[in-house]
RNA sequence: GGCUCCAUGGUCAAGCGGUUAAGACAUCGCCCUUUCACGGCGGUAACACGGGUUCGAUUCCCGUUGGAGUCACCA
């Protein structure tokens, strides 16, 4: 059997990284097993559809790497495959009438506030709608009537009140809940459109789908379906309900409370792949103890059988490790292309900037980390004399103050200002006063940069910022300490 | 509240009757180092609780507690 998955999102809006999982789960489980990935758009609630949601849906898509083998631009034979358009072909209504036909579905003729009214009514602990019963006592004759008055209606799922329904997920094993807790719901709404529920089951077996993967939020409407599935006598499909990711206090991650969307991640500087590595960790584990993985290797990797259970924190602070792993293993080029835009954010004056990205490149996690940690070429920050104070180079104020005093004239003669050329006459000082090479590297690297921490040492930095600006901020240190 | 699901360190997690209970992030310490970082080495830290079943339970069963999800003419 050729294994179909489908990413079938609303177009509501951006994808927040619980949706991308879904997408790379439902991926990789038709991948793993060379099978299709289909992309449908469920936008039968006409309200809620945002302008440009499919457009962020597809460029996620494609940044991912996600790619579908058939969707609304690629047409594999079971189009369409957006909802709306699929209603245009009476397909979901043809399905109803079979269902009510059946005695499954009845038409429901009550209005909407009438029937929010009526709900809470309880009738031997259940709460159920007086009306309902109603339109399921109407005949015939009364119903065609109504439809004929061009009275509005909806479509309702008729589910007896006795007994149970059980389905089976591939992880969680046979779920079986009592009749009596399940809702008639609603299959075709007034405006003839198809609920979510009812289009989803329609279209999965039409479409051929063979694996629902799909979040553990439907968990509890499955066995609605699966009534669904067995009404029209269908095979369901495997069920793999994935568990939440939750935020950090443990609730389910969704955009209206305004959870990093993937597009937000991007803009914070981190890179796809490790976006998708991370979430792929979510809820998964390989066999053996890896942790990164191109897309690739987790198509060959992935098996939902792995999957696990219960729900995982949403945890930024690994993903920014991860990250970090992703831009210390990018080849060069590619990660100056993407910290030159932060690079320049910081420095306006002419540095040689490829030289600088390098220092920076093992030191970063995300590429928003970049100007605070290169600023200081631009202009020396003020900064506390307490810094050339430092135990372990076995430094403070008076023999800084010193070692700049004797390096000023030195540095003022010196002509190379190249790392090595300067590195050479440092330790050329350092072995003639027989000192350790922190002792006079320490209050260097503090009077040239400002800094309590810098991507590199302090040779290199003057080799940046030349010999004028080395000896401009020298001086300061000099003054810095000479009046602390 | 009803129903359903879940339960190993702060977080992600391995484990599927017998283990010194892996690994990763975070955290702490040491080493390396022209500082920081990187890298290397090491430490702290977990089977929610109570009953069973069993020669033996983190692992199987039941209960308790805790957490989550869901109860729309939204998906």
């Amino acid at each position: 059997m050729r294994i179909r998955t489908r990413y079938a999102p609303s177009p509501t809006g951006k994808m927040h990284v619980g949706n991308l999982r879904t997408a790379l789960y439902e991926f990789l489980t038709a991948k793993h097993e060379g099978g299709d990935f289909m992309l449908r758009i469920e936008d039968t609630d006409q309200e809620r559809f945002v302008d440009g949601a499919i457009e962020i849906i597809n460029r996620t898509l494609e940044k991912t790497g996600l790619v579908h083998d058939e969707g609304p631009d690629k047409d594999g034979g079971y189009g369409p495959y957006v909802q709306s358009e699929r209603v245009k072909t009476g397909i979901y209504m043809k399905y109803a009438k079979e269902l009510v036909e059946k005695g499954e579905a009845y038409y429901c003729f009550c209005d909407k506030e009438r029937l929010a009214s009526l709900k809470t009514e309880v009738v031997e602990g259940k709460e159920i709608c007086m009306y309902d019963k109603h339109c399921l006592g109407l005949s015939k004759e009364e119903v065609e009537a109504n439809l004929a008055a061009g009275k509005p209606f909806v479509i309702r799922q008729n589910i007896p009140n006795e007994g149970t329904t059980t389905f089976v997920d591939e992880l969680y094993g046979e779920i079986t809940v009592d009749n009596a807790e399940l809702d008639d719901m609603i299959l075709i709404k007034s405006d003839g459109f198809p609920t979510y529920n009812f289009a989803n089951v329609v279209d999965d077996h039409t479409m051929n789908i063979t694996h629902v993967v799909r979040g553990n939020e439907y968990i509890s409407s499955s066995p609605k379906y699966q009534r669904l599935y067995d009404a029209f006598g269908w095979e369901s499909p495997v069920y793999i309900h994935l568990p939440l990711i939750t935020d950090e206090n443990h609730k389910k991650l969704s955009k209206r409370s305004g959870h990093s969307s993937f597009e937000d991640l991007i803009e914070q500087g981190f890179v796809s792949e490790a976006i998708v590595n991370y979430i792929a960790l979510l809820g998964w584990s390989p066999e053996d103890n890896r942790e990164i993985f191109s897309l690739e290797e987790l198509i060959k990797e992935f098996d939902y059988h792995r999957i696990s259970k219960s729900p995982a924190v949403f945890d930024i602070v690994k993903l920014r490790w991860m990250n970090g792993e992703y831009i210390k293993a990018m080849d060069f080029d590619k990660f100056y292309e993407m910290a030159e835009p932060y690079l320049k954010q910081a420095l306006t004056k002419d540095f040689d900037l490829k030289k600088i990205a390098n220092m920076v490149k093992t030191r970063i996690e995300i590429f928003p980390d970049i100007p605070a940690l290169v600023d200081f070429f631009e202009e020396l920050p003020e900064y506390d004399p307490e810094m050339y104070t430092h135990k372990k180079m076995k430094t403070n104020s008076e023999t800084s103050l010193q070692v700049l005093k004797d390096m000023l004239p030195i540095l003022e003669a010196q002509e190379d200002y190249s790392n090595d050329g300067l590195y050479a006459t440092l330790c050329k000082y350092v072995e003639e006063k027989g000192v350790k090479n922190g002792y006079v590297m320490w209050p260097i690297r503090t009077a040239v940069s400002g800094k309590q921490m810098t991507p590199a040492g302090a040779t290199e930095i003057m080799e940046v910022i030349g010999k004028d600006e080395t000896l401009k901020r020298i001086r300061k240190g000099i003054e810095l300490l000479e009046n602390a």
